[in-house]
DNA sequence: CCAGCACCCTAG
DNA sequence: TTAGCTAGGGTGCTGG
């Protein structure tokens, strides 16, 4: 290897990708900290960090604040081969709402930590602090986010790495140092370098030109073997395209070379997590005999290919590894699947790559022409290798395509930075861990100590949620809809709730929060405010600072920086709302059971004070959900909600638009009070709901003019197309009043499908199947989620499918035609057109009648028009020519 | 025909 | 180093 290495000091800036840690050589109880980064100029680097070395901290639950030794023996923890030095005392933390004193014990090595805690804690002792990843810790230690800058000495350089680092030296040597330094030697990355924690110091984030791999596997469908691959590599928008051929063996190398020496920071693909890593994994182990023979093959990890790194058992960092059903972890990189992304973000009815490539490109045949027939692989391959691996080249393409269009990877990054955590852990970690990174670095500048996770097992009671209110059915002209501004945060910060305000005993205190129905209180701030409350203070406060850069960004024509800071505040918002869940939680570290019910009970409290305030007054508030009322603005008032075309009808239209929008501000206003922020939201011309509780249409006017459908089938996944069209056809004419074109429209379609006039592509359900891989029969299996999997239509699509030859994956959308509902369970037919081509199932218009007739007639009722005549009509349109001869 | 149940998906 | 929450609507199957 050539390389070029120096006795170079270099200082520049980068965004941290993750992290890991290794003990420094010769049991010196020292560790080095792994992180791995991408410059802000482009290359990747590895950075070795000392100064910080794993530890715990202890109480002992005898001890009061008073004292300053322990009943425990803190000798025999010294004396312990684990144990580093004495254990130092820290001086008074809160702890379970006691203060008490607590010790620092230095561990040796960040293995033996669970072994330890869990004797110390059988000896009496309470541990804390000890579940705390120390790349983690090190964010939290010195305050850092991901994006840093960084000096120290430079121990290895490659091409990519910066021109002023030039000097020579041989690689051997460099290797050497490294390991010295705890290092696992020559990383497959652009610069090695080495620093003290006090080198690293928080930047504001920046964009970050990260390098993205993309791969697609083109498999047997008979015998699983991989018969071509293709993978391209994105740094920062130039692509290049990899194709492979040959033997399986060859295959799998090619695309290990790729990645070793391209070295991306993410890795993608469609449906990478449930097929291609999967497949790339076993193929590996098939055509191996050794650990060291299959890295060649799949050591992804950005990690040397040493000994080590390989490893004697599944362990060894080089390799992919996927915890039971869990994400994919590659020690130095990101595994990201697009499928997964395109899920998350865009709902979509099916997940088809290509019905995906259509949705977000519909207008561009090429994206999803179909021209292999993913079931016949085997063939296909031998006849036609060109189209095969054409197809195969372009399935890598969408890939990065989709994120690009989501904006994933800028999207992970503002989450990493407004959270300050690692990119991975914004990417693959959970809410819980994005809050411990804001919450735990306060707590240990509050003095306050860090419980455990609390493992227990089995479900708690539920706590008691939002308030709904009734909805009546029908049309209501003309409604404010207010809500309130990030309601939880604000009452957890109004209220100061947190588990270190918690009062826990029944001891009096001059003044404190009262939760109004369960009377669980909460210190005042002055005698201590919550960690919680001022976290989320301050994320309120970012947020608006974010959002007044962007609108500044903006008006100075900056797009990159309105995007940024956009990024970014929608990042905090995801954020703060994830903060209620992790509360109400039963296991999250600083959870008590009360806190979760106390938030919910202000919100209920606060919001129906206000309903029944307002129906005081007289006002008719049409619907409530959690944080939000729906007000009428006029009593009597027979303004139409359709917007005339002119003259003086238009002028009322207006003006009573005006009235709404007034009344709207006053409302939110004069019910606006400390820590409970109403806001007038929207403004609607027009309200309908059929009468149930989350399901309802509004025509917005105000501050844009749209269509707001929630709850009904149009939103929902698993309705098919013509349900949900002739739906939102339907509400359109409601919402203008006109009840009778809508029943119409009802009628003519329900006709029409009785008929069989309506294409089976519209008539498609979808719905996601569960299922687990058994390894020991090497098929799919359901019976061990499903009580009874044979009577789900779905699980009976997903079966034809796998019959089929097609791939299947835990959770995916199966879609199916119902053929035939009068047996019991109802015969279904998978729908395979997409993939395979060839002739559709032929519908049972009988089945489609009854399911529009129930839907679109739960709408109709409300307007006097029920179900039954539906059917009647669709049966027998010629006899029945008026809407009233009913 | 109906109640009870399992399961999916959404609102917030 | 396992892990956000509750409220609510709706479909289809089973068994009486």
């Amino acid at each position: 290897m050539i390389g070029r290495v120096f006795t170079l000091e270099w200082k520049e800036e980068a965004c941290i990708i993750s992290g890991d840690n290794r003990a420094l050589p010769g049991n010196v109880g020292k560790t080095a900290i792994e992180l791995w980064c991408r410059s802000k100029s482009g290359h990747s680097v590895l950075l070795l960090v000392h100064g910080l070395n794993p530890y715990i901290e202890i109480s002992d639950p005898k001890t009061n604040s008073n004292s300053t030794s322990p009943s425990l023996s803190l000798e025999s923890i010294s004396e312990d081969w684990r144990v580093v030095g004495t254990p130092l005392l820290l001086g008074n933390k809160l702890y379970e709402g006691e203060e008490r004193p607590h010790w620092r014990v230095f561990v040796k090595d960040t293995t033996i930590v669970r072994k330890l805690r869990s004797e110390l804690s059988t000896r009496g002792w309470d541990v804390t602090s000890s579940d705390i990843l120390l790349v983690h810790r090190l964010l939290m230690d010195c305050d850092l986010g991901p994006h840093i800058s960084f000096s120290g000495e430079v121990l290895w350089a490659n091409e990519r790495a910066p021109k002023e680092i030039t000097r020579l030296e041989d690689a051997d040597s460099a290797s050497e140092r490294i390991k010295q330094l705890g290092g696992a030697g020559l990383y497959p990355v652009d610069l090695i370098m080495s620093c003290d924690v006090s080198d690293l110091r928080r930047i504001e984030p920046f964009p970050t030109p990260f390098v993205t791999f993309s791969y697609d596997l083109e498999t047997s469908v008979k015998h699983n073997t991989i018969l071509c691959a293709a993978a391209v590599i994105d740094r920062s928008g130039q692509r290049t395209i990899h194709e492979f051929k040959g033997s399986e063996k060859e295959i799998m190398e090619g695309l290990t070379r790729l990645v070793r020496e391209e070295d991306p920071d993410f890795i993608t693909g469609y449906n990478i997590d449930n097929f291609d890593l999967p497949r790339t994994q076993e193929r590996s182990e098939e055509n191996s005999n050794s650990f060291s023979e299959q890295s060649s093959m799949f050591g992804w990890g950005r990690v040397p290919l040493t000994n080590k790194e390989i490893g004697v058992k599944k362990t060894g960092r080089i390799f992919p590894q996927r915890q039971q059903n869990r994400v994919w972890r590659i020690s130095g990189r990101i595994p990201l699947d697009a499928w997964w992304q395109a899920r998350q973000t865009l709902s979509p009815q099916r997940e088809s790559l290509r019905y995906v490539s259509n949705l977000l490109w519909p207008e561009q045949d090429d994206k999803q022409k179909l021209d292999v027939d993913a079931s016949q692989m085997d063939m296909e391959w031998k006849n036609r290798p060109e189209e095969v691996m054409e197809y195969c080249v372009r399935d890598t393409i969408l890939p990065l395509d989709i994120l690009e269009r989501l904006k994933s990877i800028p999207r992970k990054e503002a989450l990493a930075s407004v959270s300050s955590t690692t990119v991975e852990t914004a990417s693959a970690g959970t809410t819980s861990q994005w809050i411990d990174s804001l919450v735990v670095r306060l707590a240990d500048r509050n003095g306050v100590a860090i419980p455990t996770t609390n493992r227990t097992t089995g479900r708690r009671e539920q706590i008691a949620g939002g308030y709904v209110h009734e909805v009546e059915p029908g049309v209501k002209n003309w409604v404010a809809v207010l809500d309130f501004k990030s309601m939880y945060p604000s009452i957890m910060i109004s209220n100061n709730i947190c588990s270190t305000t918690l009062i826990r005993d029944s001891s009096i205190e001059s003044s404190h929060f009262v939760s109004p129905i369960t009377n669980t209180r909460y210190l005042s701030k002055d005698k201590r405010i919550g960690l919680v409350p001022l976290l989320l203070q301050d994320l309120m406060n970012s947020r608006d600072k974010y959002k007044k850069a962007y609108s500044q960004a903006l008006e100075d024509g900056d797009e990159d920086e309105a995007f940024l800071n956009d990024q970014l505040q929608y990042a905090v918002k995801i954020l703060m709302n994830s903060f209620y869940g992790v509360f109400a939680s039963s296991f999250y570290r600083f959870t008590h059971e009360k806190l979760g019910a106390s938030i919910t009970e202000w919100a209920r409290y606060n919001i129906t004070e206000i309903i029944t305030n307002l129906e005081s007054d007289g006002y008719d508030v049409v619907y409530s959900d959690t944080d939000s009322i729906f007000v009428c603005t006029m009593s009597e008032d027979n303004t139409p909600a359709k917007k005339p075309d002119s003259g003086s009808e238009l002028l009322a239209w207006e003006s009573a638009k005006e009235e709404t929008i007034k009344l709207g501000e006053q409302l939110a206003s004069q019910f606006t009070k400390e820590g409970a922020e109403l806001e007038f939201e929207t403004a609607l011309s027009a309200f309908f709901s059929h009468g149930a509780k989350k399901r309802y249409v509004g025509r917005v006017i105000w501050p844009r003019e749209e269509l707001l459908i929630r709850g009904y089938e149009v939103r929902r996944t698993d309705s098919f197309s013509i349900l949900s069209k002739t739906m939102t056809e339907m509400f359109e004419l409601i919402l203008e009043g006109d009840e009778e074109g809508a029943i119409n429209l009802a009628k003519s379609v329900i006709t029409e499908v009785q008929q069989g006039k309506i294409p089976a592509s519209d008539l498609i359900v979808s719905r996601s199947c569960k299922g687990s891989w058994d390894k020991k029969y090497g098929k799919w299996v359901f019976d061990k989620i499903y009580a009874n999997p044979d009577s789900l239509p779905y699980v009976r699509a997903a079966k034809e499918r796998i019959s089929r030859g097609l791939q299947f994956t835990p959770g995916m959308k199966v879609g199916y035609i119902i053929t035939d509902s009068k047996t019991s369970p109802m015969e279904v037919k998978a729908w395979l057109v997409d993939e395979i081509g060839g002739d559709p199932p032929k519908p049972d218009p009988q089945y489609y009648v009854n399911r529009l007739a129930k839907s679109l007639g739960r709408i109709t009722s409300a307007l006097n028009f029920d179900e039954s005549k539906l059917k009647d009509y669709a049966k027998n349109p010629s006899t029945q020519k008026s809407l009233f001869d009913f």
